[in-house]
DNA sequence: ACCCGACTCTAGAACGTTCTAGTCGGATGT
DNA sequence: ACATCCGACTAGAACGTTCTAGAGTCGGGT
């Protein structure tokens, strides 16, 4: 039905209202220079003839697009957590965000060259796993703002939780309420783990308890976690700190099939068993049944900090540091509890 | 640094080459009608300048987008499954995607205005909200795909799972395991609702249960599942079917809490208890760690059906149905198991 | 009466591509 | 030897905007 018709364009609405296209421009984006009647003639033709600006044209003559590209994962909750903060943050400065989703069938390399078609002004990648060497190419092209990981790149900017320090909250949290056989399940290679592993390290080693610093490999999935819990088995510690809440969770899974009650699965009064501090405060550990203890990424700092430097650079404001380090927050929840001697 | 320059166009890559601009063009779209030797010329000539196709300048003026418009949902853990589906079945047939997310704070009309601006040919909205004669006014522009809604409107196309079937499918396995006294919480208004109310209803009556049908208002969040559960305890059926599968751990962990066994919750050789079944499986329905008993919607085929759907419309070789219904599958895990009697 | 500035409006170029309608050689057919 | 055709290539318009430069008009100050 609408196929045969051409959609109205600027000429239409200004031919029908009887003014120059320039001027049906200058109306239509709200700029000074019409008279209050036509100003109103020119919006109610519009109006009535449906009109919808193309941005495309409009972006190809005016060379800003005023847009953001930023590449997402859909595996990954956190990362729709945060797109809900970077939409409000671009909105306040005026920017707007296009989309592209890496999916299980769809690598980020992809992800990024759809966005680029786009003309997008400035590239926010969540969690990046592209090497140090592609990101710094693209940051010859145009500005590009790493979360969720640090990159030894001059070019490239960083936005990112103080993962050490979060991994720190963690221990510290577990040895106040008595911990010392405190477990760290790693992330091996991925985005943050060097630090949130380092950061349990430092933490056990201020704590006197470096003789009992224990890392095991892990994974960022439920059945990283499942796995990772059946070497834990044979000589289970009294605490567990997790590369995240995805793999805290199978974690949690086995232990609770093996008899191991954790805290907060025992009922009111219980006390002991191993403890489980996740990361990320992911969506579904917020899930009053899963009711992780988890250490949050503040998500508005974090899309605020990213949307900040991003527009910085576009418009060449640049003053403040490359790298944007947002504190993290310890939630306690009901996965952690006071330990019970050995 | 590379705020100065200018990014190179099909008309420096022409220059360099010692060609034409629209011969450039040609080599570029690997259309025919240029030399061999030419070709790579120009091909390498692109290469070094880094060149990179502006969407934007080649869509306005083919008039062609290729794009199709998707809304989704962040809140919705189903829905970026689905994308990943999407893409698949969008690339198969030379379509690109552009996302548009409804957060807590950016609604369904903002979404869908920016994707309006980007003129993407055909509309997919993942369970829209929207009022039907607000999505016939937009269908009048260009295609529009409703999915897991019906939309009772000649001109808005519709791809969703069979719903009714859906909830007939727990019902039926229910009262496979002797379950009698099933009660079905609602999702209101919301997309999806009255299907699976009425699925509910039916394989009640079917089974000749019309004296037991219990319906709960509930809605989509996990609270809404917790509120229901409350109203609940007083009178506990044996067995409950959700409308969603937030709703459903909010209900599962009121229920544990309460001392209510839910079946899996037990431990093994556990029988008896409440037994709840979901609706979605969503991916943290998956978790070990909740292991809901849960309706499946199909994401490939839903995906599929959407694509084929809005590439019929946009190219008119209209043929199949305007609604096309996906079979549901049940997938028993953990929260379901055999009535005990009353 | 004249000029000036402010205001409203317009013509036409520009953005980077694709598309249409060609031109130009050279091979082919008779 | 001449028309014909084909492949390689090109000039310039077109897409729907925004931007630049400037044209009218009006009122007020000298």
């Amino acid at each position: 039905m609408q196929s045969g018709e051409r959609r109205t364009t600027l000429a239409d609405v200004a031919a029908e209202a009887g003014v120059s296209v320039a001027l049906a421009s200058i109306v239509m984006r709200g700029a000074a220079g019409a008279g209050a009647a036509t100003r109103e003639r020119v919006l109610e033709v519009a109006q009535r003839l449906g009109y919808q600006p193309d941005s495309r044209a409009r972006l190809l003559r005016s060379g800003r697009t005023r847009l953001l590209g930023v590449v997402f994962d859909v595996r990954h909750p956190f990362h729709t957590d945060l797109l809900t903060g970077l939409y409000d943050a671009a909105g306040a400065v005026g920017y707007e965000l296009t989309l592209s989703a890496v999916t299980p069938r769809r690598d980020e390399r992809t992800a990024i060259d759809g966005l680029l078609q786009d003309r997008c002004e400035a590239l926010i990648l969540f969690s990046p796993r592209s090497r140090t060497a592609d990101l710094a190419a693209l940051a010859a092209r145009l500005p590009v703002v790493a979360m969720m990981r640090t990159v030894r790149q001059r070019a490239v900017d960083v936005v990112r939780t103080d993962d050490t320090r979060g991994s720190e909250l963690a221990v510290d949290h577990l040895v106040e309420l008595g911990h010392r056989h405190i477990v760290h399940l790693d992330g091996g290679t991925l985005p943050g783990a060097a630090e949130r592993r380092r950061g349990y390290q430092d933490a056990m080693k201020r704590h006197g308890l470096a003789g009992l610093i224990r890392v095991i490999p892990g994974g960022s999935g439920e059945d990283d976690g499942a796995r990772a819990a059946e070497r834990l088995l044979p000589e289970p510690p009294t605490a567990v700190t997790v590369f995240n809440d995805l793999s805290a969770t199978g974690l949690l899974d086995v232990l609770r099939g093996h008899g191991h009650p954790v805290p907060g699965g025992g009922g009111p009064g219980f006390h002991g068993g191993i403890s489980v501090v996740g990361y990320d405060d992911s969506s579904f550990s917020r899930l009053a049944h899963i009711n992780l203890t988890t250490v949050a990424q503040d998500v508005e700092a974090l899309a605020a900090g990213a949307v900040r430097r991003a527009v910085a650079r576009i418009e060449g404001t640049d003053v403040e540091h490359r790298e944007v380090v947002i504190e993290p927050r310890l939630i306690v929840r009901g996965t952690s509890g006071p330990a019970v001697p050995r």
